[in-house]
DNA sequence: AGCCATCTACGACGTTACGTAGTAGATGCT
DNA sequence: AGCATCTACTACGTAACGTCGTAGATGGCT
């Protein structure tokens, strides 16, 4: 009855801001590059940025390869990917799957509410 | 195309177990019967449960009101609300809704795939 | 081969959240 | 009035995260 310790803390500021470049970006991209696109909005050293995206990848969220010797940053994870997974997550801890589903659903936007039978639909075609 | 700054973040593991004494309880609790009902699995001390308390009112998941010289707390919302909310900000903050809602609706099991139709036949019903 | 720009590795520090608890003072019952 | 009990406030350790500096490795260019 009791609800598992793990909660996935969600990401920091920085954090978040890092993640969408890479999720942007069409492949994998430098520290400098990504460096760059955040420096346009706000002032940030270099190292800060490596740092965070050595943090990411040892939270498996980035992965990286070489690339001289300069490392490459990927997202793991598409966006969606992650956000699907911390909905799952929410709803594990929840009580009664039941009705926590149902006020999911009643907080949902009309046009979520058709996006969800949409892919429930989906679903029950392909394997249903 | 910047998501919100702003993750709830997720409660901690002693926060949890007191906001499961309180969704299980009937009515509201006092400090000492947290305490009780906690300290027959661990050992913690009558302040600890009354800090946790009091913190959790201040971000507003615990009510409290006098009773005597005591306060009486309890959960502000169901469970299954907080799990809700928790699905909305996770939605939220996916780039791609749908996509976020495809890759959700494939993670469930057929039994909550079921709860999900039913939830949203129950919501086409009141209001579609 | 040697130099310089660049990159990484690693450590460091401040802040905030949370687990944990003690002390002091208010309060209410007998 | 006295005692048990409750709250308020403070505090401390740990971990995450934002933030950055220094030192040393590395690779290209001359």
């Amino acid at each position: 009855m009791t609800t598992d310790p793990k909660a996935p803390r969600p990401l920091g500021d920085l954090e978040r801001l890092v993640m969408e470049q890479l999720w942007a970006a069409d492949g994998a991209l430098t520290v400098r590059e990504v460096h760059e696109q955040l420096s346009r909005t706000r002032e940030l050293a270099y190292t800060t940025v490596m740092t965070v995206l050595d943090r990411l990848a040892k939270k498996d969220l980035t992965e990286r390869e070489r690339d001289g010797k300069a490392w490459r940053y990927k997202a793991a994870a598409p966006r969606e990917e992650l956000a699907a997974d911390l909905m799952r997550d929410a709803l594990d801890r929840a009580g009664d799957r039941r009705e926590a589903l149902v006020r999911f659903v009643g907080q949902v936007s009309d046009e979520e509410a058709a996006l969800l039978r949409d892919a429930l639909a989906r679903l029950e075609a392909r394997d249903g």
